[in-house]
RNA sequence: GCCCUGAUAGCUCAGCUGGAUAGAGCAACGCACUUCUAAUGCGUAGGUCACAGGUUCGAAUCCUGUUCAGGGCACCA
């Protein structure tokens, strides 16, 4: 077993082969594991092995609890087990072990956590906006939630490649063309690129609602660029870079980077030959004029993969992709994040790759559409809130806080930390619920700054960075190394357990996508924190203790820091 | 019409592959700063887990039906 395997991962190990064992069990399907319990008056982890087991053994579950007790020879970090209820048999950790865990994870760069993903590659496919339209805050989820995810893969070892496939192709660059040639204004066009951009797509769209001719040049103007005409092209060129360059600055904002931006424009020499892929193995077929298709065996409507006109689709662009990711990178396992409505997409799309023979675990992660409270937020209806916009308001929101709290603190300082904490509050709103809930945006919970929120984390580690140090201050001669860590207080105890547990939490988010799960971690472990700093003294604490005490607090700093840089929230070592 | 989601405290939300008394935050009320950072802590109050059945030793969790809400369903992505 590895040198940092978890409580959770050894005593499920050890239940399992002595339930084997004492029970003459074979290949059985029920689970003899343990997990945590929710109550530590049952200890720290229970096995609920012996209800279930109640019919292959023929046995009442307390005796098979019983025997199972009475057989088992516990391993070290036991201090002893109980038999309760119906027949959980709950598990108490060594306060000993616990202390030894913590100390061995000083040691461990990636504080318990498994490198399960060692030698394999993994595309996130997150992000994604068009080109041409601002970012609103209905991109934040794909963003944030797709970073984060990101962030975890690469904290356990895989080899991940970010890539933002951009909307950099279809049908309104037609539009885009002449509205720009007939209303664009330089002078906005430098001022605000994108905004301008959208503005002259709406104003030729609307165009194009009255004016056949208009729709007609438009057409044109998008046959002429698919058939690679220097000047669209171009143009076209000018506004995807205008595009990225803005983007880059909210994702700078933010701390998103990208390994790869590759629009969807990136694969459009493969289409035709996916065509022919797709017409070979007799998938597609012809259908009023279109290349379709056909899903009903798998309960799936029909799917266009060439349209009458002769045009690709968004699937077909998608198959072509995955194609070209597995041929350069090998990938273990693909994932998108995008909102709900695009389920049925990749539902079918992930279906014909499969039919198609291509070897890739694609995975779609999707989160509920942002709502305002009044209504969807759309375009049309004018209401959408610009993400730069909701960015500013939370670093502005954040400053006052900081004025009023640290007001002696350097002003580039409070600026540096007011990025931080507001940033890291709209981050944390996003991260810390479920992604598939639906999300209604108001001002007020994204940038909330009290109780379950980032800067309570933050502020959290800014105390403890602040004990630490003052610690370091008054006695400079000791060495905590050198010092032993020894569970005894009540409260001392639960805080251990919750650090022994960060590695179960960085594992259960990224196996289930859910970022929340390592958000609600995080929370938990900073409220036992707070409680702890407020219940029991450290600095003041005699010789041995104290030491104890802060090397418990270094060590829920350090997961701290660590598990919210997964969520791509900053720390500061001052609040 | 068909398909996919969801419904948990006044509000916003957690609740992992079924486990013991369903949890937080906000709002409300009370207490604690000459003290290691009060952006905090401690406490009180707040629930028919939408509804009705079913499976199970055990259901907020799984299954079926109903109601309500959101989304999707042929040339947008």
């Amino acid at each position: 077993m590895r040198e940092f395997a978890t409580f959770e991962e050894r005593l499920s190990i050890w239940t399992t082969d002595a339930m084997k064992s004492v029970f003459g069990l074979e290949g059985t399907d029920i689970n003899l594991g343990v997990s945590p319990t929710n109550n530590d008056k049952f200890g720290d982890y229970q096995c609920n092995a012996a209800m279930s087991l109640a019919k292959t053994v023929g046995k009442a579950p307390r005796q098979i609890a019983q025997e199972f007790a009475d057989a088992a020879v516990l391993p070290d970090f036991v201090e002893k087990i109980e038999i309760a209820g119906p027949g959980f048999i709950n598990f108490f950790l060594s306060n000993h072990a616990l202390a030894a865990y913590l100390q061995s994870l000083e040691n461990d760069p990636h504080l318990g956590a498994e490198q399960v993903g060692q030698g394999k590659t993994v595309i996130v496919d997150y992000s994604s906006p068009n080109v041409a339209k601002p970012m609103h805050i209905g991109h934040i989820r794909s963003t944030v939630i797709g970073n984060a995810i990101d962030r975890l893969y690469r904290y356990l070892g895989y080899n991940v490649i970010a890539d933002n496939h951009l909307g950099d192709w279809g049908t309104q660059f037609g539009l885009m063309m002449v509205g720009f040639r007939n209303f664009v204004d330089e002078d906005a066009l430098k001022a605000a690129p994108v905004e301008e951009l959208e503005r002259v797509y709406v104003a030729s769209y609307n165009m194009s609602k009255e004016d056949a001719s208009w729709r007609e040049q438009a057409k044109a103007e998008l046959v002429k660029l698919q058939q690679g005409d220097a000047e669209n092209r171009a143009l076209w060129e000018k506004f995807i870079e205008l595009s990225i360059e803005e983007f880059n600055t909210i994702y700078n904002r933010l701390g998103v980077k990208f390994d790869l931006y590759r629009g969807e424009s990136f694969y459009n020499d493969r289409l035709p030959k996916m065509i022919q892929s797709l017409e070979e193995k007799d998938l597609a077929k012809e259908s009023d004029g279109a290349l379709i298709v056909g899903l009903e065996e798998d309960g799936m409507p029909i799917c266009i993969v060439r349209k009458s006109d002769g045009g690709y689709n968004y699937a077909t662009t998608d198959l072509a992709t995955v194609e070209a990711r597995i041929e350069e990178f090998d990938p273990e396992r693909i994932i998108y994040v995008t909102d709900e409505r695009q389920q049925l997409h990749f539902k079918q799309f992930f279906t014909i790759s499969e039919k198609l023979g291509m070897n890739a675990n694609l995975v779609h992660v999707w989160f509920g559409l942002m709502r305002l409270p009044e209504a969807t937020f759309s375009t049309r209806e004018g209401n959408v809130i610009k993400l730069a916009a909701l960015l500013d308001e939370a670093e502005v929101r954040a400053l006052e806080m900081v004025k009023s709290s640290s007001p002696e603190m350097p002003e580039e300082q409070q600026r540096d930390l007011a990025k931080a904490i507001g940033i890291g509050a709209i981050k944390y709103t996003d991260l810390s619920q479920n992604p598939q809930s639906l999300v209604t945006f108001t001002w007020e919970k994204a940038l909330n700054m009290q109780g379950n929120s980032a800067p309570y984390l933050q502020y959290a580690y800014a105390r403890i960075s602040s004990v630490y140090d003052k610690f370091h201050a008054t006695y400079p001669e000791i060495e905590l190394e050198k010092c032993s860590i020894n569970i005894e207080h009540e409260i001392e105890r639960r805080l251990a357990i919750k650090l022994s547990r960060f590695p179960a939490a960085i594992r259960a988010a990224a196996d289930n996508y859910s970022p929340n799960i390592l958000a609600e971690y995080l929370y938990d472990l900073a409220q036992i924190y707070s409680s702890f700093y407020q219940n029991v003294p450290f600095l003041k604490a005699e010789e041995g203790v104290r030491e104890s005490r802060i090397r418990i607090c270094q060590t829920t700093a350090a997961i701290l820091k660590q598990g919210l840089g997964l969520l791509g929230i900053e720390t500061r070592e001052r609040i």
